[in-house]
DNA sequence: AGAATCATATATTGACTTGATATATATCAA
DNA sequence: TTGATATATATCAAGTCAATATATGATTCT
């Protein structure tokens, strides 16, 4: 699973510009998959070599002109080629936990710091999924909003595991 | 953070050689970061030019030599500075939830079949880092224990939820 | 009115990373 | 003896990110 396959999903129901593409790829997708316009641009160039795509530019008043991709039945051919490859693993990568690994190389008071920090940002993280399923979630197929459910419960658990390890860390509740 | 400085880390308490470090990056760090060959040996050359590291050659019988590299003052100071420097944003990407999220381009069977798989990977993840938990919980440090919370708490909420997910696609409590 | 900032829009570059592949040597099991 | 596994190092193509560059128009602040 690369940009590529994330993309012809995405332009599988609409028309989009990279712009736009990029704008698509924040919450709750940006969770479990993120590209940058360094990605995105020459990818869309690659795709509309290989046929997947064709691109329209479109004139606007009041804003930069943008180019407009859609996909082409082989595009739509390679998506289904991509829905039937192997499940790829997931992959992780925690800066947060790196530190806690080697967390003997610095102080207690740093540790608690960065395990504040981190609870925080998994409270919000929460808060803003929180609100996206009761806003959406109607309009939703089911396995739209397992991903929500999923991002909602895996920010709460580590949430909860983070305050509970700051209590033991530092004897105390205190946030 | 990135391949230099999870090095620096563990060549903090020991020398090792590449082939060693690939060893040392099996889990529990596996769960949190990983890196191939193809990064281990290029960034110990790198680190080797920038005075971060020294390495000396060992002659072994019954398989081939190895270079075993070994901090320098340098190289720990340069430890330090990723430590002081500001924690990164975790990384995830997940196939699987990729999928998920265009569900409506696949059928109800297929997404019971990825839903079952997943299950079955968090749940062995789950045994593994509770055996690794028993084993070596006692020599741990608590921070490094958090750790292996984190990575049993997130493996087991990931479960739960896809269990009842599947509940609600098909009707049934099957597996 | 002028300055700063933000939003739209596309593109490139250097650096990092992965997965596959290549090359050797040695042990162990079928 | 063939194949698999383990040790050990290395390279390459492809994918990716963060930062940077370039433009234009809209909005906001003073």
């Amino acid at each position: 699973m690369n940009s590529q396959d994330v993309i012809l999903g995405l332009l599988h129901r609409e028309s989009l510009s990279g712009y736009e593409i990029k704008q698509k790829l924040e919450m709750p997708l940006s969770f479990f998959f993120d590209a940058s316009f360094g990605t995105i641009y020459p990818t869309l160039s690659k795709m509309e070599a290989l046929g997947y795509i064709v691109r329209e530019s479109v004139m606007q008043e009041g804003r930069p002109n943008k180019n407009m991709y859609s996909l082409t039945a082989e595009g739509r051919a390679q998506f289904e080629r991509y829905l039937q490859s192997p499940v790829e693993k997931d992959s992780y990568r925690s800066d947060f936990l790196v530190r806690m690994f080697f967390g003997e190389y610095s102080d207690e008071d740093t540790l608690a710091d960065w395990i504040r920090d981190e609870v925080r940002k998994a409270e919000a993280a929460t808060t803003q999924l929180d609100r996206m399923k009761s806003e959406w979630a109607k309009d939703m197929p089911a396995s739209k909003t397992l991903c929500l459910d999923i991002g909602i419960e895996l920010n709460e658990s580590k949430a909860k595991t983070l305050r509970e390890a700051l209590k033991r860390l530092t004897g105390s509740a205190d946030m």
